[in-house]
DNA sequence: GTTCTTCTATGAACTACTTCACACAACGGC
DNA sequence: GCCGTTGTGTGAAGTAGTTCATAGAAGAAC
């Protein structure tokens, strides 16, 4: 139980809620296990449940104009996917798909986050102020897609990614730094570029020093460089 | 005072809550005047209140990058702007000029928001409902703008904007539409492209027939053609 | 009516991305 | 160990947008 209540304090949405809220919500939540692969919900389903990681990882995708499916988000232990979904019950916009193995979800489904939100007036009046905090960074993402070159979202995004994730602290041989776990492919089509373009800018990169490539991950190795990039 | 309920009833975040609720909130609210061009807001100012146009209209425009000046939305009577400031109370993220002569707006302050909507937890619960479809409609633009071309975006906005302003309805000499009173340099900022790229594109449209172009205005022809291409 | 400003129109040169093609390295399965 | 798969690295050719330059037409200012 108190394992759920963490959980469930560390999702954005809810993290201004009052502690015993908190702990009255995260007592209704089931645990839901998925194999690796294993589809939690499709685009068009209809909204009902919040899903928030346990263990693994789920990968959300969408599919773009052309059939091609397109990686939006990567979510790690503590995040979370389908908070709009306990809000308005619309159907799903983007399919999630269980990308770590074994994935377990906490699951709040719509039906009792809507009562449990009507006994708790103060509740609701946090979500509020949360959820126009997430209206006005989505903003923002909108504007630096229209208005800033692929140099300046790719540092932008690094250091977004690494406040997000602050999991991996690498240290040793000399240079320090916060490691993401992600694809050069999964960055591409986070910032609506192709993979070859993000792989030269992060090269670029790589060559004055402020990230470190590998396999699958990438280390910022001096965020103040990306921080006067971006 | 039942103009004023009028209006506050079109504002999309307010428009789902209960009639005498409206009521309240409406009688709060003053009536402000600006001369064409004056600052109703800028960027950077603390965010305190709600602008719902009455008469004249709003541009709102941010700062990108080098200074340069983009108009992201223009507001008519009825549509409003500062409705993140009510919620959070974060300073203002664009700027608001007063586009129109002589321009009325109706002002609902933060804390006369706060204070009303403290009395009504049915009202919390209908915000939250559309904060949420606004923000997955931002979800979308973002989405469009990073997966979809210009001819796309441009058939895609012109349609939004028709159906956001069913004001002025055309007909007469063999052609009926919708007439958009909008500049290309505004359309080409909110699609996040050049005036010229906008202008080359609107005239491909209108040799195939599906708008009509003017000075200032941009007349629809043929919706479903436009529907087809977004 | 004349002038000034704003808006539309269009072409030429440029640039930031794209797609395509391919090489190779790392890891997982067996 | 070997092989299939997934991920990175890079160059060549193409394209959708850019900026810059310039022209004319419609309204507003006087």
């Amino acid at each position: 139980m108190n394992e759920r209540e963490d959980l469930i304090r560390d999702v954005p949405l809810l993290a201004r809620l009052p502690e015993p809220d908190l702990r009255a919500l995260a007592s209704q939540g089931h645990i839901h296990s998925y194999r690796m692969g294993a589809v939690i919900f499709s685009e068009g389903d209809p909204g009902e449940s919040l899903h928030i990681v346990v263990e693994g990882g789920i990968r959300i995708t969408v599919l773009s104009g052309a059939g091609v499916e397109a990686t939006v988000a990567l979510l790690g232990p503590g995040e979370f996917v389908g908070h709009l979904a306990l809000l308005d019950g619309r159907p799903r916009s983007a399919s999630a798909l269980a990308a770590a193995q074994p994935t377990k979800t906490l699951v709040v489904t719509r039906e009792d986050f809507l009562g449990w939100l009507a006994e708790r007036p103060q509740a609701a009046f946090a979500l509020l102020e949360t959820l126009s905090l997430l209206l006005r960074s989505t903003d923002e993402a909108l504007a630096d897609l229209a208005f800033l070159d692929l140099p300046h979202r790719l540092a932008k995004r690094l250091l977004n990614l690494a406040a997000a994730h602050p999991e991996v602290q690498v240290q040793g041989h000399g240079s320090d730094g916060v490691r993401l776990r992600i694809t050069q492919a999964e960055l591409a089509s986070m910032l609506g570029v192709s993979r070859e373009s993000v792989n030269k800018q992060l090269n670029v990169l790589a060559h004055q020093g402020s990230v470190r490539l590998g396999r699958g991950n990438v280390t910022l190795l001096d965020p103040e460089a990306l921080r006067s990039l971006a």
